[in-house]
RNA sequence: GGAGGGGUACCAAAGCGGUCAAAUGGGGCGGGCUGUAAACCCGUUGACUUCGGUCUUCGAAAGUUCGAAUCUUUCCCCCUCCA
């Protein structure tokens, strides 16, 4: 491969399907493109699931190419149907609207602002201004329902006889000229995405040959699973996020901790900016697998939340964990002096800080061990904690389970 | 518009008048083993409870019945076939 871009991207196991890599490798060692990838705006902020097209963004100016970001403002209001087996609720303009700001704040951090700064459009300028007509005679005539049935988002819907809407129907068409118009207004020519946007992607290189008459470039990147099969990105507290708001740097930082041990170097590769040969070498020098665990969470950490942060998140994993403490990042929560003198049942306790969200739960979780004070696992479902238990440090930890601490504190 | 099939807990799926807070599987959570891993094993998985029970849940509403996830009626939604 000549583009050193490719090289990179084939090197760190980015690639999965092109179509057409050798003229994609010529064109891109020739000079500089732009290249651009599409955004759900389903949420206010991206999660895990997002982070490996982010770090091909990265990669591109890493090279010398420049991105594009696309906000989904519109193509979000229909939803795609590709990997789903059910439409989606349909999303109000405004919501959408804000989880474009929220996510736009996640490259802030993660995209360069200077050299080959990025450049984020969001579809909705062209798509919401569409005429109906116009757009069927100059667009829907270039695709033939017939073709449209074979794509694997609509077959699965139809083999699995699942109802697909005409308006998911259509979103294909969507995503396809939304190259169109990012070819023509900023002269586009390489689509990157997810495994599962192949057939949304190659409907855009299709209709940019035909209308533009021009060649561009679909590239796709394998689906992210664990070793264990699942889809990735998953915490005990739901989705991965990307915002310090939604999941904090240690939880973050947790999340990496934790990966399966065969994932470990895969990991390193899609996630961190450590060089290859970096990678090599700590494979074969590091024989203990946790260190290289902390290594990625360290790497992955800094690259989203700063270094700093990703140093505290592992003193606070070394405190909670390796010696029993507390570590400073640990989740605060506060509770009213005026509940502790008058003493609480535990259950009630815990289900007033919200670490268990039922007092049910918190019978079943002491009655399996789960629930410990300062390290000691309780079994007394009666305890009443009261204003003395505090005494000490003015906190008391409560653990839930091995890898859930909090600090309870008084207010 | 016509004919038929269906909607059950986080998901899939059984139940088809009482013994049903609802089998089973997956997922989740906890425990054990370990290394904050995987695999495996065990427990748990509606809420409240003075641990005797009580309350809410099988698409929605109304009804039959001592008693309904199960029967009837109406409505909503999905699927298949026909027009």
């Amino acid at each position: 491969m000549k583009s050193t871009f490719l090289k990179e991207m084939s090197d760190r196991g980015y690639i999965n399907q092109c179509t057409d890599i050798d003229n994609l490798d010529e064109l891109l060692s020739k000079g500089r493109i732009k290249a651009y990838i599409g955004f759900d705006c389903t949420a206010d902020c991206l999660h895990v699931g997002s982070l490996i097209q982010i770090m091909i963004l990265r990669l591109l100016q890493k090279h010398g190419h420049q991105p594009i970001v696309l906000f989904g403002g519109g193509t979000t209001l229909i939803g795609d149907p590709s990997g789903k087996d059910s439409t989606r609720k349909i999303m109000q303009k405004k919501t959408i609207k804000n989880n474009i700001l929220g996510i736009r704040d996640n490259f802030k951090k993660l995209l360069k602002q200077k050299k080959n700064k990025a450049i984020f459009v969001d579809n909705v300028n062209w798509l919401g201004k569409l005429n109906y007509i116009n757009f069927l005679r100059e667009v829907g005539s270039h695709f033939t329902i017939n073709k449209m049935l074979t794509f694997d988002s609509v077959k699965i819907r139809l083999e699995r006889k699942q109802s697909l809407s005409y308006m998911e129907f259509n979103y294909m068409i969507l995503q396809a000229y939304d190259f169109f118009q990012l070819n023509k207004k900023y002269n586009c020519s390489l689509q990157l995405g997810g495994s599962d946007q192949w057939g949304n992607i190659v409907n855009g290189v299709e209709l940019i040959r035909r209308i533009n008459k021009k060649n561009s470039y679909g590239l796709t990147t394998p689906l992210i699973t664990t070793a264990s099969g699942a889809k990735m990105g998953k915490t005990e507290n739901g989705a991965v996020w990307l915002n310090e708001k939604k999941l904090s740097a240690y939880d973050y930082w947790q999340f990496w901790r934790n990966t399966d041990d065969k994932d470990v170097v895969k990991f390193l590769k899609y996630f961190t900016d450590l060089s290859l040969s970096e990678i090599s070498k700590l494979e074969t020098n590091e024989k203990n697998i946790n260190k290289l665990k902390i290594i990625l969470a360290n790497e992955a950490t800094a690259l989203l939340h700063g270094k700093k942060k990703a140093k505290d998140a592992e003193n606070t994993a070394k405190k909670t964990f390796e010696q029993g403490g507390v570590g400073k990042n640990l989740p605060i929560i506060k509770i009213k002096k005026s509940i502790l003198i008058n003493g609480v049942n535990v259950l009630d306790f815990l289900n007033l800080t919200k670490i268990m969200s039922s007092k049910s739960e918190a019978r079943r979780a002491i009655k399996n061990k789960g629930v410990k004070i300062n390290d000691i696992a309780l079994s007394n479902i009666d305890k009443i904690i009261n204003y003395e238990d505090f005494a000490k440090n003015n906190s008391i930890k409560i653990s839930f389970g091995k890898k859930k601490h909090f600090l309870i504190k008084v207010d």
